[in-house]
DNA sequence: CTTGGAATGTCAACAAGGCTGACGTATCTT
DNA sequence: AAGATACGTCAGCCTTGTTGACATTCCAAG
């Protein structure tokens, strides 16, 4: 066990090896879960999991710089700009030249890229949804409590950041 | 919005598409954080991701087999089957003929395999351990609900069947 | 008892999507 | 004018998923 039975040895239960080895099998099991809709969809097409991450991102920050993408995803650019290559050849995404800064590029969705993510995000949605409603507001907000703790600071920055945009 | 005003309109904020977007955030950022300290310890040697979930899952119920392996892990066989073959060739991972039905193999955790499933388990749950500390006992519950809610029903059966094992 | 089907596991080859390294180009900043 | 920054791209590697083909073993029907 990994708690001494100093900390008045009870309240402290929920700490035991035992209980944080069933959250780490819940992780496991529940992402399988969390990404196997959209997979689903994108089985079918010549797209993956990367594109779907891409078309969310740039879904929530249309006008977002490659580089921006690039710190949200966590990738290197070269492999960003695999999927990107493919998303903006195939007229889901559009990269405009920037107008300060004519380094940059800006990406947005166009109305296909938007119908694809939409249909994406409708599939992850409906099991979140669904999942919510099981579970009750309580236990939503233990759940993304968690979740936050979870994180490494950098990525939470990132969380912080896009969690409280407009829409 | 997702929810119709119909359901007395004030009890299911947490359904709102704007909620369920920042829960499948955090999913997404959490699961990161989830999978960092295991990666970088892999990432020094000859070993990914794969190889710890097998690493994990035979340590947890050891004598297994590969079929049963196969269905907790929701891999082909053929893609299990390389990372045992490493695993086996670097004494981690022992492989036993059945003994009833020998086309059955039955595996085991090597000496060796069990102190490196030690070594990455134990950098998975310090981190699992800080998360739960900081959100407290409440919202550990919360959270494991959420999990649970999420997963495919195939999946949480095999969570289940691993839940309440002795250990 | 034999034979055919089902189950288990192995080997081979391929694709997606990570990674590093190196380099080119345009643009901004100093 | 020089250096830094943003982006794209080529080449090559690794892990980890896939399908297809095949060997072994078990079991049940004839």
């Amino acid at each position: 066990m990994a708690e001494p039975a100093a900390n008045s040895g009870q309240a402290l239960l929920f700490l035991t090896d035992e209980q944080l080895r069933k959250g780490i099998e819940a992780m496991f099991f529940a992402y399988r879960g969390f990404t196997a809709d959209p997979d689903r969809i994108l089985g079918d097409m010549e797209y993956g999991r990367a594109h779907h991450r891409a078309l969310h991102f740039i879904h929530r920050s249309p006008g977002t710089t490659v580089n921006n993408l690039l710190s949200i995803l966590g990738v290197t650019k070269q492999s960003l700009n695999r999927v990107l290559r493919s998303l903006i050849a195939d007229d889901l995404v559009s990269s405009r030249v920037g107008r300060q800064d004519k380094r940059e590029r800006h990406l947005y969705l166009t109305d296909k890229g938007s119908a694809l993510e939409r249909a994406l995000s409708d599939a992850q949605r409906d099991r979140m949804r669904s999942a919510y409603r099981a579970a009750g507001p309580v236990a939503v907000a233990g759940f993304r409590q968690v979740l936050e703790a979870m994180m490494d600071t950098d990525m939470r920055r990132q969380y912080e950041a896009l969690k409280d945009r407009p829409a």
